[in-house]
RNA sequence: GGCGGUGUAGCUCAGCCGGUAGAGCAGAGGAAUCAUAAUCCUUGUGUCGGGGGUUCAAGUCCCUCCACCGCCA
């Protein structure tokens, strides 16, 4: 059995600037992309940016630059996140590439092939800021006959050769899959949407454009680049080396993707559309597409003209990446809106990191220093107590986490870790080691070992949500690079007893702030 | 307007195929003092949105009304 995993963000449009929603999805997949690889699968996890379009054509030309120097720098903003948040992606695509190119026109020729593609004219009410097209019921006239789209853009009547998909065609081979695939789309009333929207019909859709030219060209069709979807959605493909044909090894080891992780703005895209593309062309659709939730600010939109919007520095100026990275999963049941409100961030930062895990580590690792000549101390017959706990830490946390996650439930899967720190946390009191260190010193010593194993199994599944953090930890428990996977998660790979340890040192500072600025957000 | 969803403790939410309500956080009280002024224990009498119905029994099923949200290229 193959145990690989595809994961993917969506390809970030670079008309934007990167913000929390950004960083929201990346992070999540990123967290998925690890506790794969740590549990032992062979994970391809891809992110990138969306680089065509007459939106940049035009953002470029106003900055008086080439559309491909326009794209380099301000794609380089989202590579740069990588570091920022400290992202493990495979490969970062960019639909200006060449093997996205080649993908999109073997695509493009596959589905011509299958005559699903066909030329014909598209006309209607075009508003060049949204780029987009309305219906005529939509729009409202002014005085002086202009048509003004609900956004505000004006209108204007448009003809154009453009091709089609035969989109009409799939909705029944559609309805069949979501129908045998339940899982394929989540959460459920996304799936719900999905499906009524399908049912009430499926018009054919334009593929191509003529009015612009930075895109994808389409093959034996002078004039035509291909328009948002195929060029965008075949990103998935091109990056595991579909442009080299679908029988290169790549390709047949990675599709269909596992995962396509997606804010709900674009699932109608990624669960009609591209399932179609996918399956015209003979290739099957993605195993799952996950849509999430947007996030308010302090209860507020977030919106430039407001102000509010969060920028990946400032949230990690603030915060730290890991208590970042910790707090939006956490605070969420992911599918869901939720709202970034820095008093919960810092309450939920200061409970569960610094009060929770850190302290823990802190409190039991400092006495081990003191007491236990700066080593992993001896165990002798250990308690019901004593082994219940361990039962927590090195069985049922990693079954019960990884079941959470394959749902993609991050908020459930970190609930299940956290038990297991305030089970810590009630055993170190119920134990009270200080007290046994006049009374039953060697009773003491197993206390500790106990807590320190406890604090192995946390630090390592911690890993995926909490990288550095994780890895300072287990370096304070002296685990070597190769015993940090999954496989090591069991008591098999329990510490040793004696091994030397290094001083102890705080993984999660609280966050302080002083009330004034905490009151202004 | 059509379809779907939500409305449960101050806040965020669990409550599967019905048996008289739970968790976390916040708040209150106490214990302990190893630790990042951290930890542990105790503490929840809520019209389960309103009204009606089915049932021995309904947040849990049915009808209806109200409010809010999503989708309808």
């Amino acid at each position: 059995m193959t145990r690989r995993y595809y994961i993917t963000t969506p390809i970030y449009y670079v008309n934007d600037k990167p913000h929390l929603g950004h960083v929201y999805t990346t992070v999540a997949c990123d967290a998925l992309a690890r506790f794969k690889r740590l549990d032992g699968f062979d994970v391809k996890f891809l992110t990138g940016t969306d680089e065509h379009g007459i939106k940049v054509k035009q953002a470029a030309e106003k900055a008086g630059m080439d559309p491909q120097a326009f794209t380099d720098q301000v794609s380089q903003t989202f590579r740069d996140l990588i570091k920022t948040m400290n992202y493990s992606n495979d490969d970062f695509i960019r639909t200006t590439e060449d093997r996205h190119e080649k993908a999109c026109q073997i695509l493009w020729k596959k589905l011509v092939a299958a005559g699903d593609i066909y030329l014909g004219k598209y006309s209607g009410w075009y508003a060049i800021r949204d780029e987009a097209y309305y219906g005529e019921e939509e729009l409202t006239t002014t005085p002086d006959g202009k048509k003004i789209a609900p956004s505000g853009a004006e209108c204007a009547w448009v003809e154009e050769e453009s091709y089609f998909f035969r989109l009409s065609a799939w909705q029944d081979r559609l309805l069949a899959f979501y129908e045998k695939n339940p899982d394929s789309i989540m959460p459920e009333t996304r799936r719900n949407e999905v499906i009524s929207f399908v049912k009430s019909g499926l018009r054919d859709l334009s593929v191509s454009r003529t009015n612009f030219d930075w895109g994808v060209p389409v093959p034996d069709a002078p004039g035509h680049v291909m328009y948002v979807w195929i060029d965008a959605l075949t990103n998935y493909i091109t990056a595991i080396g579909y442009g080299d044909g679908e029988d290169s090894a790549e390709f047949k080891k990675f599709w269909p993707a596992d995962l396509h992780m997606v804010g709900k703005d674009i699932l109608r895209f990624h669960t009609v559309y591209w399932p179609a593309f996918l399956m015209a062309a003979g290739l099957e659709p993605p195993k799952r597409v996950f849509a999430h939730g947007w996030w308010t600010i302090e209860g507020q939109k977030m919106s430039k003209s407001l102000g509010n919007v969060i920028s990946p520095d400032g949230l990690v100026a603030r915060y730290g990446v890991d208590a970042s990275r910790y707090f939006m999963l956490r605070e969420v049941p992911f599918g869901n809106d939720g709202d970034f409100s820095h008093a919960q961030a810092i309450l939920r930062i200061n409970n569960d990191l610094a009060n929770g895990l850190g302290n823990l580590a802190q409190r039991t690792l400092s006495m081990i220093a003191k007491n236990c000549g700066e080593a992993v101390p001896a165990f002798g017959t250990l308690t019901p107590e004593d082994k219940q706990l361990l039962e927590m830490a090195q069985v049922k946390m990693l079954a019960a986490v990884r079941t959470e996650l394959d749902r993609q439930r991050f908020h459930k899967a970190l609930e299940e870790i956290w038990n297991v720190v305030n089970a810590a946390n009630g055993y170190i009191d119920a134990q009270a080691p200080w007290g046994l260190k006049k009374t039953d010193p060697a009773r003491m010593e197993t206390v500790l070992y106990v807590l320190a194993e406890t604090i192995r199994c946390l630090a390592l599944i911690v890993q995926p949500f909490v990288p550095d953090s994780a890895a300072k930890m287990l370096d304070q428990l002296s685990i070597p690079a190769h015993n940090r996977d999954f496989s090591s998660l069991d008591a098999a790979h329990a510490l040793q007893s004696g091994t030397k340890l290094p001083p102890p040192q705080g993984v999660f500072p609280r966050i302080v702030e002083d009330e004034q600025k905490a009151a202004n957000g």
